[in-house]
DNA sequence: AAAGAGATGGTCT
DNA sequence: GACCATCTCTTTT
């Protein structure tokens, strides 16, 4: 279910993202993304996840819900990589892919807390308010340093630059839970989790 | 405080 | 050629 465990802080594994994408998101409320990034570009940035919604196969919203494409196999692929498409043709959009390998599953990572690497990130960001920083899907990856080359990325792969971590902060007992938004299809699927007066 | 619109490019029909 | 899993800036209450 995990790898390691450095004083209470453990690395999400294969496994623990191998569930169902309503599942997966509502537990990765209150877990961390960290990023190692080089000295020279700020060193570690991590953030707290506090806004996630699902999506599946069998789900008109979701990228998947027509059959495999190019762009959706990483979504059909194992659990646990990083699925990053381009939104708008602006913005990377970072999604953990959850469920068996050949399911089309993953969770939208939508909102983060700024834990650690502020500054970089505030830089990556034009030096926008702390409020700002990453409190939107297109806005986290920039002041995360996620780009569309990390679509593919394994989470749970030996010495990657890229994890999820549990520090022990429990997910919320009643997250907010409600309908997607920015989507037109299956608008009223609830698959929206967020962490309260966040 | 809220509403409107432009930017900008891959993906799929 | 239409459609976006968005953000920011400008304009209007």
């Amino acid at each position: 279910m995990s790898d390691r465990d450095d004083g209470g802080v453990r690395r999400l594994g294969r496994a623990w993202f191998g569930r169902d994408a309503p599942v997966v998101a509502a537990e990765l409320l209150g877990k961390l993304i960290v990023h190692e990034l080089p000295a020279g570009d700020g060193g570690r940035a991590a953030g707290r996840i506090v806004e996630v919604e699902a999506y599946t196969e069998d789900d008109p919203a979701s990228h998947t819900h027509r059959g495999r494409t190019p762009r959706t196999e990483v979504m059909f692929g194992p659990p646990a990589h990083l699925y990053v498409y381009l939104s708008y043709g602006i913005h990377a959009c970072a999604n953990v892919v959850t469920g068996p390998d050949g399911d089309g599953q993953a969770v939208l990572l939508r909102a983060v807390v700024p834990v650690e690497g502020v500054e970089a990130m505030r830089a990556r960001r034009g030096g926008r308010g702390d409020r700002a920083l990453a409190d939107g899907p297109g806005k986290l990856t920039q002041a995360l340093g996620i780009e569309l080359r990390h679509d593919g990325h394994d989470l749970a792969g030996e010495g990657s630059t890229l994890s999820i971590l549990d520090d022990g902060v429990d997910p919320p007992t009643t997250p907010v839970v409600g309908p997607r938004v920015g989507i037109t299809r299956a608008t009223s699927t609830p698959w929206r989790f967020r962490v309260p007066s966040g």
